[in-house]
DNA sequence: GCCGTTTTCGGCCCGACTGTTTTCAGTCG
């Protein structure tokens, strides 16, 4: 069992305790489980192998004999029994926006229904008529809920979401009244994906703005419109719509506004806590006495953070992963203007856009101070890759432009393919005649862990390999990660000098942030790279550095923002 | 079900919007 495997147990457990009416407080403490285990950057079975399930946040006895017993034996007695007392298709109604657990309970005891479809059938025969609690306009928007859902695919990559976030705030900016609009949520905070998006403004006519937002010509439909909060449906494109919402808050609460809507819920929860615990309490208007009590801080976050004795927390880290235990703000966080260059790009040699003079051209347009043409190695046949002839006059080519290039250096190298058993896909002559190594795998990713693992280490181990690119292949809602054991990997790349990917591009994000913590921690070097097949993918960098930052990276644990000699060392210190 | 600077029991974060049960439960974030 994956830790998917179990997360998505105790979550379904969590559901359908929820249908079943239980414990509110029981039913967080499943959902505090899954969130858990589908979190952390190496196996639960491993953790579980030490005995130390219990260590895990959120994780008590009782929660630790069941993943024990999930992982030994692929069953749950609780998960089984709950799926005989209701039938599991329930679960599925539960992703029709509006619809909760108490609705689906009725519909299920007083009409007996049990799937999408049969409510489907239900709806379009007039069954639900006269029901308690489900009146024409409830029905309507179940029906619009269901259609949606089948529209939406789940959560949307960051990068399709944020050129559509960003043409919103600019049309928000515009709005009569409105006098500052800033992203919140997880986009702010950096996610690899976003189940919807958040705009927080401030203005005087709340209810005059929200009106204003929800006539925007891209809103495909109203979900709700009041004094301060408006929430629609917007067009992705390919028939794939998000919800925004929308709230309006006066210029005192700003700061409360926005820390509360940036979330995350559960960076949030420990916050109010620790209000709580100091008497006071916290909402989206301020941190106050409780009981309407006097306003402690409100108009910044800076304010609030501090009140409750904490340094401002930057978004990316508000995910309950221990960044309320920081005493002192983290030193050097990466940020966009430290990355100095990029290792790691395509031209028309194989499967790029440009030519080697347009991609340089490009990054120097973002004042980068070297790059490493990376085109693909033989076996990616597909992608047009170099046979060892072509690569020697690509070599050329590239050292001609290299040569001719004022200000910033151009490397040559390749994205070489790992091979099944580890060995690479040119020769060691070969790869010696390059000045960086990108290596990678492009096929084969279904083996089991151990392989996969063993694969990866082969190829950190050779002299010429200087990162490995996009370490567990994934592709975000399409592909999964081939499993990898990180800290194996992560401690072999720390002992020979390799570095380890975070691909910037938003349908990668690979290393995703948990797996690049731990690699941070384990003395591996990191490496962003857009892997820019076309000079306009230079732009996802953003999203990789928020990865790094939601790994905790700081400056100097990227290869890419030191400068061009020292890159150069990195690679000499490998070099037999 | 979890957890502890109110520590082994008794708490556990907070408010907006909607529909409709006309005083509030359900859902959402």
């Amino acid at each position: 069992m994956t830790n998917a495997d179990v997360a998505r147990v105790f979550r379904e457990i969590a559901d359908l305790l929820e249908i079943g009416g239980d414990s509110g407080f029981r039913i967080n403490s499943y959902r505090r489980v899954a969130r858990t285990i589908g979190d952390l950057p190496n196996e639960v079975a491993d953790i579980a192998a030490r005995g130390e399930l219990g260590k895990l946040p959120g994780v008590g006895k009782a929660s630790a004999e069941k993943i024990a017993t999930l992982l030994e034996t692929g069953r749950l007695s609780l998960r089984e029994e709950l799926g005989k007392k209701v039938p599991e298709s329930l679960l599925e109604l539960l992703g029709i926006p509006g619809m909760g657990p108490k609705k689906v309970a009725l519909l299920y005891h007083e009409r007996g229904i049990e799937s999408l479809d049969a409510l489907s059938r239900a709806i379009a025969s007039n069954q639900l008529d006269g029901m308690k609690g489900f009146g024409a306009k409830s029905i309507a928007a179940m029906r619009e809920g269901i259609e949606f859902l089948k529209r939406s695919a789940g959560r949307t990559r960051i990068g399709a979401a944020w050129p559509t976030a960003e043409l919103l705030r600019a049309c928000v900016a515009e709005m009569p009244g409105v006098q500052r609009v800033e992203h919140a949520g997880s986009l702010r905070r950096g996610r690899e994906t976003v189940g919807d998006l958040d705009l927080l403004c401030v203005g005087a006519d709340g209810r005059g703005i929200v009106q204003c937002f929800t006539e925007y010509p891209g809103v495909s439909r109203v979900l709700a419109s009041g004094g301060t909060k408006g929430s629609v449906l917007v067009g992705l494109g390919q028939g794939r719509e998000i919800q925004v919402d929308l709230r309006v808050v006066p210029a005192e609460s700003f700061g409360a506004a926005w820390q509360y809507f940036t979330g995350s819920k559960e960076h949030n929860v420990r916050l109010r806590e620790r209000a709580v615990k100091r008497g006071w309490t916290l909402n989206e208007y301020a941190l106050s006495e409780a009981d309407g009590g006097k306003v402690i801080a409100s108009k910044t976050e800076e304010e609030i953070y501090a009140a409750l004795d904490l340094p401002w927390i930057v978004p990316e880290l508000r995910e309950d992963r221990g960044e309320l235990d920081l005493r002192e703000p983290i030193d050097d966080l990466l940020t966009l203007e430290d990355i100095r260059g990029e290792l790691h790009m395509h031209t028309t040699a194989s499967d790029g856009k440009h030519t080697i003079e347009q991609m340089v051209q490009a990054a120097r347009e973002r004042g980068y101070k070297y790059v490493c043409i990376t085109d693909h190695s033989q076996s990616s046949v597909i992608a047009n890759g170099l046979k060892p002839s072509r690569l020697l006059r690509h070599i050329e080519a590239v050292r001609k432009v290299g040569s001719e290039s004022r200000g910033m250096k151009v490397w040559v190298g390749a994205e070489v393919d790992i091979l099944a058993d580890g060995s690479l896909d040119y020769e060691d002559e070969l790869l010696a005649q390059l000045d960086f190594v990108v290596a990678s795998v492009h096929f084969g990713m279904g083996k089991d862990i151990e392989h996969n693992t063993q694969r990866t280490i082969a190829a950190i181990r050779s002299p010429y390999v200087n990162v490995i690119a996009h370490p567990t292949g994934r592709l975000i809602n399409k592909r999964d990660a081939m499993p990898i054991d990180i800290e194996a990997i992560a401690k072999e790349a720390a002992r020979t000098g390799t570095a380890l990917e975070i691909n910037a591009s938003s349908y990668r994000l690979d290393l995703r942030d948990q797996h690049a913590r731990v690699a941070r921690d384990l003395g591996a070097t990191l490496c962003i790279n857009c892997d820019a097949h076309h000079r306009e993918h230079f732009k996802q960098m953003r999203f990789g550095v928020q990865t790094a930052r939601r790994a905790w990276l700081r400056k100097q644990d990227v290869l890419n923002t030191r400068g061009a000699a020292e890159v150069a060392e990195f690679v000499r210190a490998k070099r037999p």
